[in-house]
RNA sequence: GGCGACGUAGCCAAGUGGUAAGGCAGAGGUCUGCAAAACCUCCAUCACGGGUUCGAAUCCCGUCGUCGCCUCCA
């Protein structure tokens, strides 16, 4: 069975069948590099790399292909703003990116091209459409010409002369069509510029997706992604420019992950976006929380869907971390054969195959998460019945095997740092010999400010072990 | 107005024709000096109204509601 995706354009589960076996050629839509990156870029990049993660487990060789936008009116705005170099602006937030994909365990992507590094072969392809009939150049701009594609809004499914009969779209008396879009644009003074046979100016915003898959994975790949929020207009033009200059299909899967959703202290639903002031930077979500947290939510709804955020979620996935890593705590039994590992083992392989069906049809996160769910409490049952030793490291290395397929890392959390262990561990010895005379209440409180300060203490027959927990 | 997604327990959600996965929260229990953790048990007829079918959360029609896009946006 292969792997069962929704494509955006049919609008239907498809199954996945690559251009060429085993390899995979992904592009995804990175951001434009003007402002800090808040978690609903950090959600778009999770729900990717957990597709690309899942496609390499199951064999596929995947070029993942990022793009930063490094110039356009919004940096180019934001630096005059700010009375500083719109590159040097770009490149601030383009290292800020990489640190966040570090920061929330992505793969990094097989490269990153840049508009700024695309020029010339942005320049070739706007020269190829305007020689084609597709494209022309006016006072300095050059514009794509929309009915000359006969296929235009075959991806958002909408018609030309619907958009037409559209109140929105302001006309511009240099375009020949309201609906024509810059491919590129002529720099006013100040603005930064590259030569070009139209003269000094930049890329229009599409053109350079176009321009870089084709230098970086050819005319034809097999996904491109990018929130929904890009189908119309601007998958819709990458489409145009692409299959009108190369005349082959330009993508066989569009996938589209759905929009973070802040919910409001009144209940109300809204887009996170800056214009709202309802920004959660990566950074600020980070300095809470781990990246599984993110990371877990994201897993939890459907990567189409709207994802809902307020604190009760965060809280939610947070105990949910938590549920997994007890999955990770050793074993003091002995038991290396027998019934229970029999039903351990079985239970392992019975989740693998559910996470993997789960998987299978179009990236169904919750149900992977749930055959995660099912291989703890297997593991956990296992530990209660004394089973230890190989089979049980065994079951657990399985567990994180699939987990880290998610891209979960299922970290300890060491907030107080390494060198706190001694001491924990001193006041642990303390208080049992409190506890064997039976001296309670001092006992208690020991481990009651050790909670205060974040050590949650867990006693079993075995004695009493520690771990990192919330403060 | 147009296009698209969606509406399953208090919450997040699985489910793609055969009588509702999982998680969080909650209740009871085992263990414990107590607590925590773990384990066991309990907790829904699927927005509403029609229709198709032996049989529907699952297919069709309609209604209501939510969200996104139609202008820059992951």
């Amino acid at each position: 069975m292969p792997i069962q995706l929704y494509n955006t354009q049919s609008g239907t589960l498809e199954p996945f069948e690559t251009l060429e076996p085993n390899q995979v050629k992904m592009y995804v839509c990175g951001p434009t590099v003007y402002d800090k990156a808040h978690i609903g870029h950090g959600m778009s990049a999770l729900v990717f790399d957990i597709i690309r993660r899942y496609l390499q487990y199951r064999g596929y060789d995947v070029t993942h292909v990022q793009n930063f936008t490094d110039v356009d009116d919004k940096i180019i705005n934001r630096a005059n703003a700010e009375n500083r170099d719109p590159i040097a602006l770009a490149e601030e937030y383009i290292n800020d990116w990489h640190r966040h994909v570090a920061d929330l365990n992505i793969l990094p992507a097989t490269a990153y091209p840049r508009a700024t590094t695309t020029m010339s072969q942005i320049i070739d392809l706007i020269s190829t459409l305007i020689e084609r009939g597709n494209a022309y150049a006016a006072d300095g701009d050059v514009y794509f010409r929309v009915r000359t594609d006969e296929d235009y809004g075959k991806l958002s499914h909408r018609s030309i002369d619907a958009m037409r009969s559209g109140a929105r779209i302001a006309p511009d008396e240099r375009k020949d069509d309201p609906l024509d879009f810059a491919l590129w644009k002529g720099a006013k003074p100040g603005e930064p510029a590259w030569d070009s046979p139209w003269g000094g100016g930049r890329p229009g915003w599409h053109i350079e997706c176009s321009a870089m898959i084709l230098q970086e994975l050819g005319p034809s790949i097999d996904i491109h992604g990018g929130g929904n929020d890009l189908i119309f207009p601007h998958h819709e033009n990458e489409i145009a420019q692409s299959e009108c200059a190369t005349e082959q299909t330009f993508v066989r899967y569009w996938i589209h992950n759905g929009m973070l959703q802040m919910r409001s202290a009144s209940g109300e639903l809204e887009k996170m976006s800056k214009s709202l002031g309802n920004l959660v930077t990566i950074d600020n979500f980070l300095a809470e929380h781990p990246a599984d947290v993110l990371r877990l939510m994201v897993l939890a709804s459907p990567y189409r869907a709207p994802l809902m955020y307020d604190a009760g979620v965060v809280a939610e996935n947070e105990r949910k971390l938590e549920r997994l890593m007890s999955a990770l705590r050793p074993s003091n039994g002995t038991t290396s054969d027998g019934a229970a590992v029999e039903s351990l083992t079985g239970a392992i392989a019975e989740a693998r195959q559910k996470f993997e069906a789960a998987m299978d049809n179009d990236f169904n996160g919750a149900g992977a998460t749930a055959a995660l769910f099912d291989m703890v409490k297997a593991i956990n049952t296992a530990r209660d019945a004394g089973v230890g030793g190989q089979p049980f490291t065994e079951a657990q290395a399985r567990f994180r095997e699939i987990a880290g397929v998610l891209g979960l890392e299922l970290k300890e959390q060491a907030r107080g740092g390494e060198e706190a262990g001694p001491f924990i561990e001193l006041l642990i010895k303390l208080r049992a010999d409190l506890r064997k005379a039976k001296q309670y209440a001092l006992a208690d409180q020991v481990r009651n400010e050790l909670t205060a300060l974040g050590v949650i203490l867990e006693d079993s027959a075995q004695g009493t072990t520690w771990r990192w927990g919330k403060a």
